[in-house]
DNA sequence: CGTAATATTGATCATGTTCAACGTCGGTGG
DNA sequence: CCACCGACGTTGAACATGATCAATATTACG
């Protein structure tokens, strides 16, 4: 089913808000984000894409782009033109299914997100985004025992979570300080995830499909 | 199509998070929202339901609710059964992709909602959701002039922007005070839209369909 | 090696929260 | 009819969280 692979750099966008869209693409490897920003340049990121999942599937039933896309470390994926994209739907209906299925999962992490940014607070956001990108990257096999890669900049975890960059980082050395995460090159250890999700207030009912993909293993 | 009308006071949980989703439910009137509860209380709502607007479309293809659906007002809807809604969207091409529009709409409300979350200001927050609401109401006709009605209650407003109830009280009379909005008797006068929309930084660009329903009329 | 991006630190400031009290309105039962 | 009650709205004061500003490491990379 994949086709022309293309290749991207870090901190490039692929699509912008407004722009149309003419095809999906599926992400073989790095990680993206999807973003807003406002007139006078503040910017949130509302969600990460991880390898596995489509950039825009279906956001062609709606003429443009409500926002934007940008690869935040190199990226591999795979671009399907929209007509054969439609055919493939058409054809094979397991296949529409995992897209639409893709599509509801995207919706309800992006209402966590809206809970996260509006009733947590900092310790907590913080925490709360690393146990959902833990247990996100762990079906499709990018957890090596309690640690996993986390290739993104500060700013960009404090877009994600709505924080400014000072103060995510004084959130992080106080997770790191109480022994709740390791984060140093790049790389995410949590101890004791139990512990992480606590403080997080963190309930995973929300990634099912998550939970499925890894039980059908 | 429509079938099994349904009353719900004002209040009332429709469906919790948690639950299986078995049917689908179309509002004919009435405002409700989704939510979700941290497990000390605190409550995010994280998008309205307006008339026209159906409640559970394709959860089902998850396997539970994420979220919980309340009524903020007394509430008049039509239930749908699992089993005649899925051939309805066998049957019907337009109907299934009318549904899936109204999906994917939701979800980009929902990352502007995040977007409202994590980067705007109180005022910014309530102004923006004034102008969204104001707008999402306009095409199914609850629009009157500068006018619609806000049946909600402070308490609804402070969860939907993330504040406290006190400070929203406080932001809602600093709108009144600058003559962006006035508010009594639960209706909601917006005297110069563009100017409440620059307060809000407002770019609509992410409610397409609702332009288009206007559109078409 | 030099340069820009990223990370860290301290100090000050602002926004929004919390707590507690009081006011207002609409309904309900005696 | 009116007194009571509960929900909702409003106010003030103290407090806390997080933002901003400015400077200084540190790292990555050409």
């Amino acid at each position: 089913m994949l086709e022309g692979l293309h290749r991207a750099g870090s901190g490039e966008d692929l699509i912008s808000e407004g722009d149309p869209v003419d095809s999906v693409r599926v992400v073989l490897s790095g990680w993206l984000c999807r973003y807003k920003t406002l007139e006078d340049g503040r910017r949130q990121i509302v969600n990460f894409i991880f390898p596995g999942e489509s950039c825009d599937a279906h956001a062609f039933l709606l003429s443009v782009m409500d926002h934007s896309i940008a690869t935040m470390t190199p990226v591999v994926y795979s671009e399907i033109k929209r007509a054969r994209f439609e055919n493939l739907m058409a054809s094979d209906r397991s296949l529409a299914e995992a897209f639409w299925c893709e599509t509801l999962v995207s919706a309800a992490i992006q209402r966590e997100w809206a809970t996260n940014l509006g009733r947590r607070v900092a310790l907590e956001r913080v925490a709360h985004l690393f146990c959902e990108t833990f247990e996100r990257l762990r079906p499709v096999g990018m957890v090596d025992g309690n640690s996993c890669v986390m290739p993104v900049t500060q700013m960009d975890l404090a877009d994600a979570t709505g924080l400014s960059v000072v103060h995510l980082n004084r959130t992080l050395q106080e997770l790191r300080a109480s022994g709740l995460i390791i984060l140093r090159e790049r790389t995410l250890t949590i101890p004791d995830l139990d512990a992480l999700k606590d403080a997080a207030l963190y309930s995973p009912s929300y990634l099912q499909p998550y939970r499925a993909a890894e039980a059908t293993r």
